[in-house]
DNA sequence: TTCTACGTTGCATATAGAGCAACTAGTACA
DNA sequence: TGTACTAGTTGCTCTATATGCAACGTAGAA
């Protein structure tokens, strides 16, 4: 560890177990010992011996069946901690469950963090699209529905660094020019909700609505998430208006009075 | 950290950032420095460099406002990892939406970890008892119906090791008695179900059965659970039908041939 | 049967991490 | 307003830990 590392003082084995953690990905959920030392650039010893460390607590553990490493169950007892105690995940609860019945379509409460879009909660159709989301999941902000409204919301200093991050292509209708981005979200927050109609996924539409906090503050968007074929784009004028009452709904709960 | 402990082989500036990630819980998710230097041990610096290292992968944060430590959304992103590579849980959602809707009450999916009861997936009635239980929450085995079911179903190790922890009494209807508890797991397993009255939480009552794979080994527990005053004991048998349907339903996902 | 790859572990060494002390900031109390 | 106390941070030192190398064992592939 070169000694500009050390001055950052964090801890580098630490480092290095959150490193292992974070690298097991929806498409890799298991993971060789040989791999992650060429990914992460570590000696295999070093990552068996931290791989056992954090099998000890539960945070991994070796399939017996397939000789490799997968998330353990520790994971999941801190985040049933880290779900119970956000306000707008409990709120949004039951209001989600409306939503899905009456509209049909998967739903989610998604929030912006370090650049990106990640979701808090989900509840999905009876008829969901395989593998297209997931509580936990990231995605970038500037093509999706809720990404949008997120950023639309947010302060300038915020947007111009996911500009500077670059806007990717991903799909044939993604924003990739940073005037047309900054259009698209004074547009949102005129009309107070987002779409997208394939600018992420192909295939996919979803319309989103900013929550606000009992400040006024946009804290974040619930959303709706479906195949373009069931999400028409001529449907999304008043599937936009559910939404928006939707987030509504969550807002109030969250202590937000709206001004008439 | 003495040398009984090196011999274990296990890095210990990581079992210190894992204990410290672990001993946020539901009733304390927010933790001071000081506070945790306390409960775990360790000097204030050691806890403070290892949450500052935490932070910087995103897996505590600090709260502005109450300048203490909360977790990050780095555990729900893992989490969903977890998740949604877990047959078991994505199996059993549909499964769980109907029974829930059918019966009103809330519904889990649980399994034995450590010799403890953790539930991966719930869904929640429309008028659920709060902060009951959660996903990822542990719960001791022997004074739940999902653990009762799942320990009937275990292996004579597994039962002997809960009775050498020793059965502790939650409430009035707490099996305590090593004798009884084999007697109650008999009767499960002839019954194909369990029932827990007010045996671990105050007024709560539940319901439980298990959940087979394709080998037709027991691998989970299937349990709604609710107010004694709205599963009343009479209720039971009727109720027992529609839990050990919904379990089978699960398991027949899972691959499961059950012989007529 | 032989070879290769993977994971584990003993060992040596360099450095990272732990703890101490000092400092800063904020809060409570007189 | 001033003082005292507590919490958290950071510089520094030293020792024990963690890393990497090499060797070993095991399993699977050729």
């Amino acid at each position: 560890m070169t000694l500009m590392e050390r001055d950052d003082n964090h801890l580098s084995s630490v480092k290095n177990a959150l490193r292992i953690l974070k690298s097991f990905t929806m498409d890799e959920p298991e993971k060789k010992i040989s791999d992650l030392s060429a990914t992460l650039g570590l000696n295999k010893s070093t990552v068996s011996r931290t791989m056992s460390t954090l099998a000890s607590e539960g945070f991994v553990f070796k399939d017996p069946e397939t000789k490799k490493y997968r998330l353990g169950l520790s994971i999941l007892s801190l985040s049933g901690i880290v779900n119970s105690h956000m306000d707008v995940y409990r709120e949004s609860q039951p209001v989600l469950n409306r939503l899905v019945e009456n509209i049909g379509e998967t739903a989610h409460i998604s929030v912006l963090d370090n650049l990106e879009v990640i979701y808090l909660n989900k509840v999905e159709c009876n008829h969901p699209v395989r593998f297209l989301t997931h509580v936990g999941k990231r995605n970038p902000p500037y093509c999706t529905s809720s990404g949008k409204v997120l950023l639309a919301f947010s302060n300038d200093k915020i947007v111009e660094s996911v500009i500077s991050k670059g806007l990717k292509k991903f799909n044939k209708n993604t924003i990739t020019e940073p005037e047309n981005l900054l259009l698209h979200l004074k547009k949102i927050r005129h009309d107070g909700y987002a779409h997208s109609i394939e600018e992420f996924l192909e295939g996919v539409n979803s319309i989103a609505a900013p929550i606000y906090d009992y400040k006024g503050k946009v804290i974040a968007a619930l959303s709706v998430v479906g195949p373009k074929q069931r999400i028409q784009a001529n449907k999304i004028p008043s599937l936009s208006k559910r939404v928006i009452q939707a987030a509504m709904d969550v807002s109030e709960r969250m202590g937000y009075y709206p001004r008439k």
